[in-house]
DNA sequence: GTGAAAGCGCTAACAT
DNA sequence: ATGTTAGCGCTTTCAC
């Protein structure tokens, strides 16, 4: 029988018909412990994700699950329940371990924030915190964006830039930072500490250090936010403090979730859509033991700017029909 | 050394101490497959999900991962990438099979068209499109929430109501339908088949079905939209058809994405969260053998209207936040 | 072309 | 308290 369903060797057609028949009237399939046990190509990909809620995780899934569906492979996704309990940075490890031992094929880990991983099977890391991980990864062009991003703010005439931070303790952080950082120095303008204030990626975070912002003696001109939501919340501040919202500041999301698609650039969750699509592929050809061309994939990120209300209208649109 | 992992019978301290010592140095972990093939109990939770990248999958997600996290369950995704790939509908049995074989403890099964399971574990169903299924399962008021919506309009004083279906296929879209068509009868209103147009719950569905329904001799004063996508799609047929968006025109959405939670409604995501949610904790119930107070667990739906081109200013504030 | 048997890594039951 | 062993359901190998 098992002979049958793998269709290695021969089988006289008469038996072949009598197992396949028995098979479908029994409803019976192979189990997935048992055979991923025995076997070593089990077509089966393992994917580890911090969070499956948040938007981040979700655009990556898209992509990886866009893959998986031109593939021969099927997807065997392992959470726990989000990154909120306790230990669940240091369990990376286990359940890369957990699946690599003999259920999949291969993995991608998503966010990852180790440097390092133990495994059977070949691993693929989306967007790491480490900036030079000790396994192949797809990384984004943090820095280069960066730079790009203040050099068009530069380019409109303006010479006092506020930042708005992301996680300091990531890296892709770090180097939007450092990138706006240079980028002034370039310029031969100095960094002034009160332009920057640490965030979190998040709306609330932007929100509260766009107050802060605005509420200087000598406001900037313009704010650089680290990504797309906390350029979010710098517009809300904007708007609360009674200022007639943009037109007549800028503000720029260094990822854009939904406005980028007008201007024709590469919006952020086609960006991370991409990257998890490329984190397959990638993956694949470690399984199929070829070569990699490159150890670790920098995908370009761009930026995009927030500027008016009229904006939020047409995102409006835009979300609701997705 | 089994014996330690499963704290089962008395170890001595020693050896226990030593076997843990051992374990950390080496980075062993136990093999997920092996363990699953021998023990009854994988404190593990399979989920089997038509597409993973939709809003809607995304949402009910978000509840199952939810319940998973304060549970003592893990969970395990399996997907072969997207609706679209042939002859998934028919593998919808094969994927519960493959995981209830012996790799999980219980299954959620979401949006299925089977109206019959075989599976050696509890299976519980989230959203069925059978209206009476054959397995526990988690569904939406369809008929009632219907009822309601049209009553709000007749309400309102209208006569005329139009409304776009949802794919016509599926027993929630139906259940809409003829609580459309009850509510009409109710109030004495003749039911005309102009003012009814199919659709597939999708924006572009309900951007054409709009666009016919404005183009009667006659044209209804209200509209009622299955679901919120399609409610979106008049308001843009509406727009792109020269009249001042809504303020005069009534369109309401069955299910709605953001602005219930401004009027202090239970919003479509929260629903599906809550569904997600609930199919976990019926689950554990039926895993741990405890009787069930009901075979199907029923949730209101709710509806929203929409109705000014403010509320997409707001929506955009609230997706972006989010 | 088919039957038989070994063994994958585990857990549970039984033996010491 | 610890050592030993029988399988779980498969695939693979070796006989026939």
């Amino acid at each position: 029988m098992s002979r049958v369903l793998n269709r290695k060797v021969d089988v006289a057609p008469e038996t072949q018909d009598r197992i396949v028949e028995t098979i479908t009237r029994l409803g019976y399939t192979s189990s997935l412990a048992a055979r991923s046990m025995r076997s070593r190509r089990k077509n089966l990909i393992g994917l580890v994700l911090p969070d499956v809620g948040f938007p981040y995780s979700i655009e990556i899934m898209r992509g990886i699950e866009r893959a998986i569906a031109e593939s021969s492979f099927d997807l065997l996704l392992y959470t726990t329940g989000g990154i909120h309990k306790v230990g669940v940075m240091t369990r990376e490890q286990e359940y890369v371990s957990l699946l690599s031992s003999s259920l999949v094929d291969g993995m991608v880990v998503v966010a990852t924030s180790a440097s390092e991983f133990s495994s059977v099977v070949p691993i693929v890391a989306v967007d790491p915190h480490d900036v030079t991980p000790g396994y192949p990864a797809i990384q984004a062009t943090n820095y280069e964006g960066a730079i790009e991003a203040m050099n068009y703010l530069l380019g409109l005439g303006h010479r006092r830039i506020g930042f708005i931070q992301g996680r300091p303790e990531i890296g892709s952080a770090q180097s939007r930072l450092k990138g706006y950082q240079d980028a002034l120095q370039s310029a031969g303008i100095p960094v002034e500490d009160d332009l920057v204030v640490t965030g979190d990626f998040s709306t609330k975070s932007g929100h509260t250090g766009g107050l802060k912002l605005l509420a200087l003696k000598n406001p900037p001109t313009a704010i650089f936010a680290a990504n797309d939501q906390s350029a979010m919340g710098v517009l809300q501040a904007a708007e609360e403090s009674g200022m007639m919202v943009p037109e007549d500041l800028s503000v720029i999301g260094f990822d854009n979730i939904s406005e980028a698609k007008h201007l024709g650039l590469t919006t952020i969750d086609q960006f991370l859509d991409e990257m998890g699509y490329q984190a397959i592929h990638m993956l694949i050809k470690l399984i199929n033991d070829e070569p990699l061309v490159e150890q670790i994939y920098r995908m370009p990120t761009q930026l995009v700017v927030r500027s008016s209300c009229r904006a939020l209208v047409r995102n409006a649109m835009y979300l609701q029909s997705f």
